[in-house]
DNA sequence: ATATTGGATGTAATCGGTTACATAGCGAGG
DNA sequence: CCTCGCTATGTAACCGATTACATCCAATAT
C-alpha cells in the first residue's frame, strides 16, 4: 500500500509537504506543488482515510436509518440525501432497521464508534428518551416520521392537511358513507393521517363512525384482510382512505376480489405516490410528498448543526399535494345534495 | 470522548491490558478482567474503530453496489449480505451506483481510501478489464448479474434455463404466438433471458418471429410503449414474456389499455417475482429466485476470500423456480394440438 | 538459598495521516 | 553588512487503538 511516506520520498519533500498539497494549503510553492502533485499520480496515491478521520476525530459519513429498502417510498428521500451529503463531502451509510429497536441501537452504537458522525432517522422506534440521550452526543435529525415530544430537529409534511385534503376530494365527489384503513402505530403519520380523516368528516358535517375506521399493519395482506370486511359490511362504504399506497393496493384487491369495480362502486385513495401507485389499474389517486427535498432538508440540516456545533432545534414542513388518478371517481348511486 | 485510556487509568492497568481484555486475550487473570469489565461499563465505554481499524488496516465493511434501492428486487438479496456480513462482525456500506459507471468508479475509491475491505457488484456496468483491475486488489464477487468473460466469482441463477421454463409454461398451455418484451443492455440476465426464450420456441419447432421481440429499458412505461406495439399487430401474440416484473406490469397495462384482458386475451409472464407482482391483479405468473441466498452466498464467498486472502474463482448457481398464478391461462380460442 | 520458568502486566513502537512548532533561506531596510 | 521578518519546508507530537518485547513476580526445581 503507497502511504503518504511513499509519495514523499518519491517527492524529495516531507510528508508535511505531501499533506499540504493534499489539503490545499497555501503555503506551498507552485513547483513544489507540482512536484507533489506528479508523484501523487505517478504512485496512483489516495490518502488512506482510517489515518485521517482518526487524526481528524470525524468520519464524513452519515448515518441513515430507514425502516427497509423494500418500502419504496424511501427510494427519492434517500436520493436526496444522498446528493446532499455528498456535495458536503460526506458519504451515507444506509441502514435498515426493519423497525427493531434492537436493531437501531445497534447501528447507533457506530456513532460512538466514530464510524459515523451523526444520524437521520426515517422512522425511529425508539422513544424519545433514547432520541435525546443520542442528540446529547450527536446531530440528530427526523426525516418524515418523528416523536412529537422530542426536542429533535425534524422535516416532514403536515400529515393531517394531507389527509384532509385527500377526504374532501373523496367528499367533493359526493361520497358521504368513507372507509379508513390505518395502522395503530407508533409513528405520527399514521395518527396525523386518522386525525385529518375524522376532520374531514366533521368539517362537512359527516359523522364519524366507528365501523368504517379498520386497521392493519402497512402490509398488502393487512389492507386486504381489513378491506374486505369493509367491503362485506351490508352498508358499505362508496370510498376507502388508505394511510398508504400499499395497503391502497390490498384494499383494491379487496374491492375487486369481491367483485366490485373500482371506482364505479368504490373509490380509493393512497398516501405516497410510490412508483408502483401509477403502474396499477386503475392508477391510484393518492397523496405525494416532496420525497426528494425530504432527504435534502434532512441532511442539509444535519450537516449545518455538525458544522456549527450547534444544537439548535429546527422543525420544518414541507407541502404535500393530491395526485387524482383513475381510483376516485363521482359518487353516481344517487344524488346527494352536497 | 472516552479512550481506552481512560479505562486503564480508571482500572488502574495498563492500557495493553484494557486491549487484551477488549479482545479476549486469555492472558488477563480473572480478577483483573472483571475490574477492566467493570470500568468499561461504568465509563460506557466504546472502542473507536478509526484507531482499530487504522492499526490493523482493515474496515470491516464491505460495499455493496446495487443500480437503485427503487429496484424492489434486491432487498431481500440486500438482506441476505446484511444478515451474513453481520454474522463475521462487518458492516456493509450499501451504494446506488444509479447504473453509472462514474459513480461506480467513485465508490470504488473508498476500497483505496480504506474505508472498505471488498466489494460486492450486483449489476456492474464498468467493463471486464476495469473490474479485474480491482480484483488485483481487493476481493469482488458478482451478485446477479456478472461479466461472462472476467475472471471473477460470481453467484446467480441460470437465466436461460428460467426463461425456458417460463416460455415452456406458455407453451404448454398451448400458445404459439408468444411475444417477447425484453431490454438491449449490457447485463447478462437480459441476454440469456433472450436466449432462453428463443430456445424454448425452438425446441418446440416454434419459429422465432423478429417482430415479436421487442425491446424496452426496463421501466413500466417502456413495456407499456413496446407492448402496445405487440398487442396492436393485426396478429397479435396470446402470450408475451417479459424480462422483469416491472416490464410484465407494463404490459399488462398495455393490454388492458387496448381493451383486452389477462389472461383471457394474453398470458404474461414477468420475472423477478418482486413483492408488487402478487399484489396486482391479475396476480403475475413470474420467475422467482433465491434472492436471500444469493445475497447469503455472494457475502459468504467475499468473506472467505478476505479471511484466507485467495482469489480462488468460484462461480455459483442456485436454482430459480416458476411461480404460477393469474396472469397466465390456457390458449382457448382454438384448439391447437401440442 | 538460588536459579529457572512461565504467566501477568507494562512500556513503547506502530498504523497513516494532520498540524503546531521549529528552522532555514531570502529579500528588504537601515 | 546586519538584522528583521516573512515564507516555504521540515521535525515531531498526536489521534486511539494493537502488539512485540521487556519486566516483574511467584512458584518450582536443584
Amino acid at each position: 500500500m503507497v502511504t503518504i511516506q511513499d509519495v514523499a520520498k518519491a517527492a524529495g519533500v516531507s510528508v508535511a509537504t505531501v499533506s499540504r498539497v493534499l489539503n490545499n494549503s497555501p503555503r506551498v510553492t507552485p513547483e513544489t506543488r507540482m512536484i507533489v502533485e506528479a508523484a501523487i499520480k505517478e504512485l496512483n496515491y489516495q490518502p488512506n482515510l482510517l489515518g485521517r478521520n482518526l487524526r481528524r476525530a470525524e468520519s464524513k459519513t452519515i448515518l441513515v436509518l430507514l425502516p427497509s429498502i423494500s418500502n419504496p417510498f424511501y427510494s427519492r428521500v434517500v436520493r436526496g440525501m444522498e446528493d446532499t451529503a455528498q456535495k458536503y463531502g460526506y458519504n451515507i451509510m444506509l441502514c435498515n432497521d426493519y423497525s427493531e429497536a434492537e436493531m437501531e441501537k445497534n447501528y447507533l452504537e457506530l456513532l460512538k464508534k466514530r464510524i459515523a458522525d451523526g444520524v437521520i432517522f426515517t422512522a425511529p422506534v425508539l422513544s424519545a428518551g433514547e432520541l435525546e440521550d443520542i442528540a446529547k452526543d450527536y446531530p440528530v435529525v427526523q426525516c418524515c416520521e418523528y416523536i412529537p415530544g422530542a426536542s429533535l430537529s425534524h422535516v416532514s409534511i403536515d400529515n393531517e392537511a394531507a389527509a384532509y385534503k385527500a377526504v374532501k376530494h373523496l367528499i367533493d365527489l359526493g361520497h358521504r358513507r368513507i372507509g379508513f384503513v390505518g395502522t395503530q402505530s407508533v409513528f405520527i403519520s399514521a395518527i396525523q393521517r386518522e386525525n385529518g380523516y375524522k376532520k374531514a368528516l366533521l368539517d362537512h358535517g359527516i359523522e364519524v363512525s366507528p365501523e368504517l375506521i379498520q386497521y392493519g399493519n402497512y402490509g398488502f395482506l393487512s389492507g386486504l384482510n381489513v378491506a374486505r370486511s369493509l367491503v362485506k359490511m351490508k352498508n358499505r362504504p362508496t370510498a376507502i382512505f388508505a394511510i398508504s399506497d400499499v395497503m391502497a393496493m390490498g384494499v383494491m384487491r379487496a374491492i375487486t376480489d369481491c367483485g366490485l369495480s373500482v371506482p364505479k362502486d368504490v373509490s380509493v385513495v393512497g398516501f405516497d405516490n410510490i412508483d408502483f401507485s401509477s403502474m396499477i389499474s386503475p392508477a391510484l389517486t393518492t397523496v405525494s410528498q416532496p420525497r426528494y427535498r425530504l432527504g435534502q432538508t434532512a441532511m442539509e440540516i444535519l450537516l449545518e448543526q455538525l458544522k456549527n456545533g450547534t444544537r439548535e432545534v429546527k422543525e420544518v414542513i414541507l407541502d404535500s399535494k393530491l395526485v387524482i388518478r383513475d381510483s376516485t371517481g363521482a359518487l353516481k348511486s344517487a344524488y346527494t345534495p352536497v
